[in-house]
RNA sequence: GGGCCUGUAGCUCAAUUGGUUAGAGCAGAGCGCUCAUAACGCUUUGGUUGGGGGUUCGAGUCCCUCCGGGCCUACCA
């Protein structure tokens, strides 16, 4: 047995997330920590909201909630939403906590201590009608280089240049629209990352087995340029983690609060923290997940995010870490994902374009979403979602497939048998031969979700839910059983043990369905098979059943239509 | 502009890292079955691996070039 420790990349507080964001991690880290624990190892499996910054400050302004209250509400959402969806986080937390105060404050201390952070005079952009200094990206004006019109502060969007705010024509602010905005100096603290980039990049070369995503963005940061740059890790921003050394005040820095990118990895830990308090557990219990003094040292630690969350991961947060000069424990493992788009084009939360994950649920059970997205993971380039795709992936693997080869049987059973698991006869070849078949398969099923391969995972267990229509077609007990009905009970009763392997291999993917499957055969989701052939005798002779209602109801034409149409945007 | 990724059957993806005749699923065609959600099984059609050039005994894989798609580019997160 293993310790695993499992992250999902944190969404960020400001709205409901579509179907994209649940792709790249949540999604993929829920599968992977059911697998791991089904395969009886601990699993420590986090996630939380990412709470501050600019984007939550208007977000809260523009439904007129003081800022704190939005969040609330919006993480409340969001851990309805995940349990919607099966996520079966150990804690759902919030960057905003006071534990995550309290450890960022820490190892900004302690980054400190050793020379790590820089104090920095800067020039920004600051806005006396929105009361507030503007990000880059809040400022909107004249391209200097093309003349569009709608240019932002960073870049424009129209002749794709890099801006400094200060060369934008006629400025004014995104927010209000304002055009007084003045250039006022403002003291920041930077991580000194370029003091850490040789170590930092020691340590990428060793990680030979990560995605090519993971170490080629990791290495083009490390590369570019000049190499790895320093990076301000504070804000003007009232809504935030006060800039504080350790549990000190920092002379200078009175009304400044941590950027999210310094707070938000951290409280991967400070969740796993919350989670201790939540449960009145003393902190030696979170310590031994994240202390490599303190228990942590057998600890394999994933993590799971989409390609634009690398950066952070690969680089900021390690630097956090190795920073800090504390035993804390490195990330082994960075699964990071491409992106999925919607119809040919992006999914756009501005446009309404594409399906939000509330509205995901409300049209279908959580399962058909999970057990499409990840059979379609976005893992090699960015993957597509189209209605057409997805009505035919779902009805073909689950209705039919799996769906439909648990009503065969089931019914079948009932008719000729009654509900219960009949006796007589016994297995003989064929049996032995699909054994033979699931036990190499559930072998590589393993392999690939060991890898973290979900999509080549997802083919597999189709594979083994095929098996069974293909046992059942071969042995044909609907025509045995008019000669030999004790040969036909043996057949009806592997399958209906099929049936119950099938609960246990694929609650990973879609645990609603597995409870539900194991819930008809009056049996809780088994025990992970080690020895398949056991688990296709465990279903005894009298065992009583309840044959189920359809399991996954097939997506119809005119709801694919209706969708395309409602989810186009505008 | 720079960097990275990507282009394989009508569609979505594989191909043990340079090694036999490029494989699956879906869609299409044919046959079988009748237990089942008009479901299932078997067989089968379909590829000049984006174009061109090169290295090699051998290239989907490596190199060059052109074309298309995508992402990142450090103050959105």
């Amino acid at each position: 047995m293993a310790r695993i420790l499992i992250t999902s990349a944190i969404p960020y507080i400001n709205g409901i997330k579509h179907l994209g964001t649940l792709v790249g991690s949540q999604l993929p880290s829920d599968v992977y920590a059911r697998y791991c624990r089904a395969r009886g190892h601990e699993v420590m499996h986090i996630c939380a909201t990412d709470e501050h910054g600019t984007p939550a400050e208007l977000a809260a302004a523009k439904a007129g909630m003081p800022v704190a209250e939005f969040c609330a509400m919006m993480w409340q959402k969001q851990a309805d939403l995940a349990q919607g969806f099966a996520l079966g986080f150990d804690h759902f937390g919030r960057s905003s906590s006071q534990r995550n105060h309290r450890l960022t404050q820490h190892f900004a201390g302690r980054l400190a201590d050793a020379g790590l952070i820089a104090e920095v005079d800067e020039k920004m952009v600051y806005s006396p009608a929105d009361g507030r200094f503007l990000p880059d990206r809040y400022v909107e004006g004249t391209c200097p280089n093309c003349g569009y019109e709608g240019a932002r502060g960073d870049q424009c969007e129209n002749c794709t240049k890099q801006l400094d705010p200060t060369e934008l024509i006629d400025p004014r602010s995104a927010v209000s629209g304002a055009t007084d905005l003045e250039v006022r100096e403002t003291k920041h603290l930077h991580l000194r990352q370029s003091a850490l980039a040789d170590q930092l990049e020691t340590w990428i070369d060793r990680q030979t087995d990560w995605p090519i995503l993971t170490t080629s963005i990791a290495k083009k940061w490390l590369k570019d340029g000049d190499g790895l740059r320093d990076r301000g890790i504070t804000r003007d921003l009232d809504w935030g983690i006060p800039v504080k050394r350790g549990d000190q005040d920092w002379p200078g820095m009175e009304g400044k609060v941590f950027y999210v990118w310094f707070d938000a990895p951290i409280e991967y830990i400070a969740a796993t923290a919350e989670w201790a308090d939540a449960h009145g557990r003393p902190d030696a219990d979170w310590e031994r997940w994240w202390r490599t003094d303190k228990g942590a040292k057998d600890v394999r630690y994933v993590q799971f995010m989409g390609k634009d969350n690398v950066p952070f991961h690969a680089l900021s947060f390690p630097a956090t870490i190795i920073g800090s000069g504390e035993p804390w424990k490195l990330v082994d493992y960075i699964k990071s994902f491409n992106f999925l788009n919607y119809q040919g084009g992006q999914f756009s939360t501005s446009k309404g374009r594409g399906v939000f994950q509330d509205q995901a649920l409300e049209i279908l059970p959580a399962d058909y979403w999970r057990w499409w997205l990840m059979a379609n993971a976005p893992e090699t380039s960015d993957s597509e979602f189209t209605w057409a795709a997805f009505q035919a992936g779902v009805n073909k693997d689950l209705a039919d497939v799996l769906g439909n080869f648990i009503s065969r049987v089931t019914k079948f059973c009932r008719s000729k048998f009654g509900e219960t698991v009949p006796k007589g006869g016994s297995y003989g070849t064929a049996e032995a031969e699909v054994i033979a078949e699931l036990t190499a398969r559930t072998a590589t099923y393993q392999a690939h979700m060991d890898a973290i391969e979900l999509r080549k995972a997802a083919a597999e267990l189709r594979a083994i839910w095929v098996a069974g229509n293909e046992y059942l077609q071969a042995a044909a007990p609907w025509a045995v059983f008019k000669t030999d009905p004790d040969a036909a009970a043996a057949t009806v009763r592997f399958a209906l043990n099929l049936i119950r392997l099938y609960a246990a291999l694929s609650a990973p993917f879609i645990p609603g369905a597995a409870a539900s499957i194991a819930g008809a055969l009056d049996i809780d989701v088994p025990d992970w098979p080690d020895d398949i052939n056991a688990a296709l005798s465990a279903l005894i002779p009298g065992h009583g059943f309840t044959t189920p209602e359809v399991l996954f109801a097939k997506i119809t034409d005119d709801q694919r239509e209706a969708w395309e149409e409602q989810f186009a945007g505008q």
